[in-house]
DNA sequence: TATGAATGAGGTTTCATTCAT
DNA sequence: TATGAATGAAACCTCATTCAT
């Protein structure tokens, strides 16, 4: 089913979608990368959206997989927050492309009944995190006067916002992004 | 120049931009919603692209002044930080469109030539708020175990990403947002 | 009638049309170089053809008259042939750009209902050279072994034609042209 | 490369531009004549530019041989220059359709970068067919009194503008209509 | 699996012309 | 006489997709 030859395609078009966006890569530049001609694609996918589908989704079911991990391991709302933040850097070099095309297309991919699981997925997010920061508030560990789902936006956008200019190799590595974003998430940059 | 007959048509154009990209936006249905027909906007405009570079121009000049008036102000840095916090959220709402259009067609515009000039004023924005960060590092308000630049593009991607949420007349309104961050931002979200 | 203004306006165009040739310049190029706006030329011509008819139908009546005026003094037929070349070459200065129009763009033109009497012309134009020519071989002063009709041919187009290369003021004026055409068209290249 | 289905597309358009001119044939109507839509035709070629491109280059490419063969024999000057003449008559029915475009669509191609090549082949050919006429000069075998490059022009011109009124099979021949033309470029229309 | 040719819809842009002011 | 806005037709070109071979 899912054939060398097709998943190579698959991290191709993810590349090229990444770059210069979806909608403005054309199935003949992908075809073009792989040295076949267009129409040959289409033994293979059955449109271009089936493709970008394929890369979303393969990255959606890692990322939810890792949060509900990191839910389920039923450590305090403090830590639980730590390795959701964790797991969603460490998504940021293997699912690099997925995540550009994730941020960049949001607009284009938003509107198509195709992807609205992408929306409830993002629900299904959303709650997991705000909840958790609602139980830290209850249990007195974090401060009673922020709004959860504002909170919860606010990492995400800083997050996944970070593959437009985040380079590997650059000497940051996700694991150093994590640990900065959750001393300022947590404590803030001021001297108390 | 800019007659009336002409900003009321880049306003329109802003709208539907921010509603479906500037890729998938066509430039029939910007004369449809004007009620003309799409070879006449060529009376006011020479491209589309020249549309698009009016809305993120006016939206950059603005925000760059209201940020230097901001810096001149000459207050201490973090008074300064709270001061470009609130600019960025004041735009929020007169400057939705162009907002939108920048983040969700960001690499789209960023490829352009034309646009070159969009990288340039990020980058002396990014010196603003990075140098008023440093500066209250050394002044021991800051912490010094923090990146001044990640730091800023936290913020940054924070603020610009809320116009893909934010719905006017919702009850929160940018200020209250503007409060909210710089809370999380300030003092972190744990309580000590 | 021909006011100063519109007779300003269509020499701006025959430069127009002679730079770039009938097709390519748009009516708001030539409003351009008049420093109004496209609309406005309508108030002094009824459509864009209406100007180049002028310009070429301008200098048709002038050469018309001109080769009427050589083949009515009656000289015998060499005189006759010289009178008729230098006729021509005096046309190139003062109308290069109808010149050059009717060179460039007479495949578009021919195929025009409206500008059917320029072959008219040309035909009529043709007669009196052939005709003289024909004369001068009965007469014995010219070969009779060559074709009148194709001898024209070869003279009009090479006559025509130098408005391609020619450049007033370039030490060549159009009265050493002449004399030379005649040498080479009367006694050869070859030394007897 | 060449394909066959290709090469066929390339002489429908070329008789096209030859009846009607380059800017006034539309891609249309080249595919309309091959029974294709326009769009279709773009898998062939990558613009109407790219098109004419392959008419006059191959014309070219033939027309420089030629010459560079006739002169490559090493004969005196008169049957060089002879030889030229031919081998540009010769061309006449085979290209007819790339000299039409040539001489018609003239001022148009010379504005564009792309087709620079032309003007650098004319001077290459002009410096030929002078050059000949100069050492024929020098020879004594033609005139000292006549302006080699002069002369050139006033050949070239004369034979590609036959293009214009020459029709196959009107009983004039090509190698009829050299023999005119060598005949009175040689010794003149006059008895001597 | 791939090619090569084509479709069909639609995109941006051009431009001569019109007309109320 | 000129402006400013618009029309309407058509131009070149793009591109996802199909399909016989």
């Amino acid at each position: 089913m899912a054939s060398e030859r097709r998943e190579h395609l698959v991290r191709l078009a993810a590349e090229l979608f990444a770059q210069k966006g979806f909608q403005a890569t054309t199935v003949r530049n992908i075809a073009d990368e792989a040295g076949i001609l267009s129409g040959s694609l289409y033994h293979h996918f059955d449109s271009k959206e089936s493709i970008v589908d394929e890369i979303l989704s393969g990255f959606f079911d890692e990322i939810m997989a890792s949060y509900r991990a990191a839910i389920d391991r039923g450590q305090g709302p403090r830590e639980t927050i730590a390795a959701l933040v964790r797991a969603a850097f460490d998504t940021l070099e293997p699912h690099r492309a997925a995540i550009t095309v994730m941020q960049n297309d949001w607009s284009y991919l938003r509107g198509m009944e195709r992807f609205a699981y992408l929306t409830k997925a993002e629900d299904e997010i959303e709650e997991m995190w705000a909840g958790t920061i609602r139980q830290g508030q209850r249990q007195g560990l974090f401060r009673a006067d922020i709004d959860a789902t504002l909170t919860y936006r606010m990492v995400r956008d800083t997050i996944w916002m970070a593959v437009r200019w985040y380079r590997p190799g650059s000497g940051l590595d996700p694991k150093t992004l994590a640990e900065h974003y959750l001393k300022v998430m947590f404590d803030g940059i001021n001297i108390h």
